[in-house]
This record gives C-alpha cells, structure tokens and sequence, in this order.
DNA sequence: ACAAAAGTGTTAGGATTACACCCATGT
DNA sequence: ACATGGGTGTAATCCTAACACTTTTGT
C-alpha cells in the first residue's frame, strides 16, 4: 500500500478534491458486450477505471485523460452519465489508512461511458493496478465500492440513447454484419428481436453500407460486412432513429 | 458586494470546495412551462436557484435541501442530469475579488431539473436574492454563467424522459384538464399534437382516472377534470409509456 | 351565439409481429 | 449434409395522421 502514500502528496498539489472520474467502457466481441475493468494484486475485488482531474482541466477533457492513461484507450466515444454522490461512497474504503490520504477524502464520481470499436484494445494494466481485463456483462465478478452500480446506470443510460447517439457505430468495428450489429441491439436492449423484420428495419433507415467483402472463417456461411454511412447515420440521430411521440 | 466577503469564511468551513448544485426548476401555469429564476439587486443577469454541498451531506439531499432554501419548494420531484465542468464556467465571475473567495474558485455543478405540481409556489426571494419570478422558457432573460446551456440541457433531459418518469403528475396540478395535459406534452416535445388522437393515446394508457368534477370559471365550457392513478402510471413507466423498439 | 371541450368516426397508409420459405455458401 | 446467413413473402393486427362531425356547456 506504500504507493498510496507517496502519490497522495502529489495528489493533493495536482487534482481537485473530492471530484473523480469513473469511466465504463464498453466494448463488444464475439458477439457479447464486454466491460474492461481493473484489479489490484493484493485485492479481491475489480474496479471501474478511474481517476482525478486536474485543477484547471476541462471535465470531458479528463475523462479522456484518465481513460488513456489507465486503459490505453484512445480517441473514444465518451458520454457523461451521472454523478454518484452518497457520503460515504468511497471513504469507508480507506478507514484503515491516516487522515489526510488522498483517497480517504469524500469523493464524488463522475461517472462516463465509452464506447471502443474493437475489443482487441490492448486491455493492458497500467502501473496501478495489476491486472486489466474485459468481463462479460453477465458475468462480472464483485465489484469494489459502488462500481457495480455505476455500470448499472452506465447500461441505462446507453439503452436510453440507443436512437440518439451513435452507438452502433462506435462499439462495432467500422465492418460488421448484420447478425453482430442484431446481436448487439440485443444485448443492449436485452430482449430478442425478430431476425428478418431487424434486417428490413436497418436496411431501411439508410444508413448502412453494404461493402463488397465478407467475413471469411467462420464455421458456416461468410457473412456479408456492412459500415456505417457515417454522414446519414449522424443525420438521423438528430431527430432520433425512431420518433418518440 | 459585503455579504459575499462575510459568506466565505462559512462556506470554506461548511461546504465541500469546487462543488455546487443548480437546479431547474420547472412549472406549469397558465398552458405554459416556467421556469423559476432569480436575480440581485444589483445584477442585470439572472440565476438558476443554486447551492453548495454540505461535508457530510448526500447529493441529492443537498439538491433538495438548496432548492428549499432557495425557493421555498418542498417535497418536489427532482432528477439530476448531467455536471457542467468546463474549467471557465464560474471562475470569471468574480475576477475582481480577492484570492480565497469562496465564489472565485473553480465550481464544477450538478444540475437537478425539478418538477413543481403547482406554479403558486411561493417565488419569494430569498436572502441571497432580490428578485424570484416565473419566467417563461420561450421568453427567458439573460443568464448569468452558462446557466442558459443548464436549462438547455435540462430540457432536453425532460424530453427523454418523458415515457420513463412522472413528469406528467409532478408538473401538473392533482387534478388537471386533457387541453391542460396536451399543452404540457406539446411545450416539452416542441411539437403541435393532434387533439383527437392525443385524447384517444393518453385514455388508452389507462394511467388517468376520470373525476366528476369540472373546472369552472373559463370562459367556455367547463373542461373535465382528471387525476392520475398513480399505481398505474408509475407501473406503466417501469417499461416506458410507449415501447422503444 | 359563441367558443371551447368531449367524444367519436373514418379512411388511407404504415408499421409491427410472427412466421415461413427459398437460396447461398463455407466447412 | 448442415448450420448459418441473406433476402423476401405474407397475413393479421395494430397504429397513426389527418380531418371532420357531433354534442355539450359556460358565459
């Protein structure tokens, strides 16, 4: 824990107090929705990547900070969501250390979400903590402090924008098929939807590419690859894919 | 400007630094969404009701511990949405004071939007301010800070939210009229709806509950009156008035 | 009388749902 | 052969938009 203490000086001359960032970042392969998180060797459980903003940092700026610095991750959709701010959040998690640790102040988080188009980020610890790995969304193991809430709201909140914000284009890599981006609604919404009415429904709000290749290797047969024609798809959020009254 | 002065030494003592809470607080009066604002004497500009958070206090009982304070509003429903966290955003205000004002440091803010059952709400100034009134969102004054983005956003916060949170039942009075209800739905959704059709869709819901009374004294005939059933409403939102996807 | 409110009718056009069928194709 | 993918067909149902008509009723 001897980390903890030499950087808590440097903390408190560097960041705001009482303010982190949380980021959930999302990624998606194999057909699943995956959430990259971050463990210590001496700890049990796993935590959102996180960290601290500067004292003269934009917010959003420090949310893509933090998120390169800890995951590698970069040029990334980022999206605020929330803030988590019950007292006692995270200092009951430091009770043990002396006053004036820097992670024993009261902290309020921020939470965001990203969305990274390949999974095959290097998912790579940084030199906090010691293990890095994506976790299915079903399967995530305990989480630290009220970190599962946090990717609980950051779920809500993607459902929330599904026709609103370029999701699609930002979780899938810039090819994909149709079963992967059907699979992902999915997901999202957790709920099965009708293959052939997805297919028409997509193929008709204009704004896919259907591209010349396929994905060769498979089992079965090659999947046609599709992108995103990133000026319609943009236009059409606007006023969302679907109209809402 | 004394009070500011004789404020700060409290507030360093009382509050978390960097941290404030803003809150758009919205009504229905007369057919029209408002939004309660404030003003100094000596200032042309105009506020969003706003505070700070106690050391130990939670988030979301200090958004509604200030609007209380601040506007007199009570047992209202309040939602956050988002933190404004540009670096700038506060601290040019108070450029002229001296260094160690509470108000001169950097301020991230959490903003609530609220929803108010009933415009008669007090709008009484408080000691902070000299002015609170009811503003019309189409006719709003110039803001101070990036308060006009705040309301912005809460807006758009309110229009996303309309198939999942009770904005209905929190805006309007308990017992309310179908014009009354549509006039709320149009302003939120800034779009003209269809009487007949709305009429039909907001029955069909069955979240309303008919009453034998009417509204007297309008120069025409007196519309009926309606309440919500709330058990059924609030059923009905767990997966949205209407379905997404 | 007038204007607003309430309730319903109607029609055309879409959209949705839930299947099912056929073909293509990689292993 | 077989499992998956692609594409389309279809029928029942429901929804929507847009209008219009009627009746009610408070001033």
């Amino acid at each position: 824990m001897q980390y903890l203490i030499e950087r808590s000086k440097e903390a408190w001359a560097k960041f705001l107090p009482h303010i982190s960032i949380d980021s959930v970042v999302f990624g998606f392969h194999e057909g699943e929705i995956k959430v990259l998180l971050l463990k210590m060797k001496d700890a049990t459980k796993w935590q959102l990547p996180g960290g601290y903003l500067l004292k003269e940092e934009d917010l959003d700026a420090a949310a893509y900070r933090v998120l390169k610095e800890r995951s590698g991750a970069d040029k990334v959709f980022l999206h605020q969501f929330g803030v988590m701010g019950a007292p006692n959040r995270s200092q009951g998690f430091f009770e043990d250390h002396e006053d004036g640790l820097w992670n024993k102040q009261r902290f309020l988080t921020v939470g965001y979400y990203a969305l990274v188009d390949n999974t095959e980020i290097k998912a790579v610890p940084d030199d906090i903590s010691d293990f890095c790995e994506w976790k299915q969304l079903n399967e995530l193991p305990e989480m630290a402090m009220d970190h599962g809430e946090i990717i609980d709201k950051a779920l809500e909140a993607l459902r929330l924008h599904l026709n609103y914000k370029p999701i699609g284009y930002n979780l899938l890599p810039s090819a994909f098929t149709m079963p992967e981006l059907q699979k992902l609604y999915e997901t999202i919404l957790n709920k099965k939807l009708n293959r052939g009415n997805f297919y028409r429904k997509m193929t008709s709000f204009n704004i896919l590419k259907k591209l010349d290749e396929t994905r060769r290797g498979g089992a079965h047969k090659a999947p046609n690859l599709y992108e995103f024609d990133v000026d319609k798809y943009n236009a059409a959020l606007k006023d969302g894919l679907q109209p809402l009254w």
